[in-house]
DNA sequence: TCTTTACGTAAAGTTTGTTTTACTTTTGAG
DNA sequence: CTCAAAAGTAAAACAAACTTTACGTAAAGA
């Protein structure tokens, strides 16, 4: 899976911490998100496309091998 | 984080261990789903909202606790 | 140059997702 | 009613998410 964060981050002009702390995770579970480290929960994905009002699914993409 | 996967499945005929199977996870991981025991990955939640042809957000909803 | 802010990263530890196996209960068709 | 399919459930084991702490680097401004 991949994602569009740091595009979002950048468009919404926020860091990583900010988005961390509106979301309710730390700063490093950002960071490794933008850098495909793991896979978020759903909760997250929801929390994180909501707060960029835009769907899930412009955010975070299945990938072939998923 | 509620769900509406009994209904998604009811209306496309499908039983747990078919969905199971069409996103290549076990049947029980269905039904703790169905039965809100966990929360899903995203990879999941977009798979199945793949399968079902709509958006993730129709499919998984965040609550107040979330 | 010194300092601050943002980002990258890593290791250890806790929590939570997911599988496997296996058994019980419900439901629907015959 | 009866049998089979579907759903519910549970425990043990493993994998992955997420936190905390902590340190390194680069950029930008005073």
């Amino acid at each position: 899976m991949k994602n569009n964060l740091k595009v979002e981050r950048a468009i919404h002009n926020m860091t990583q911490a900010d988005l961390a702390e509106c979301i309710g995770v730390s700063r490093q579970t950002i960071n490794a998100m933008e850098k495909n480290k793991y896979v978020p929960s759903t909760v997250l994905s929801l929390k994180i496309a909501k707060r960029f009002k835009k769907p899930v699914e412009t955010i975070f993409f299945l990938e072939d091998d998923d």
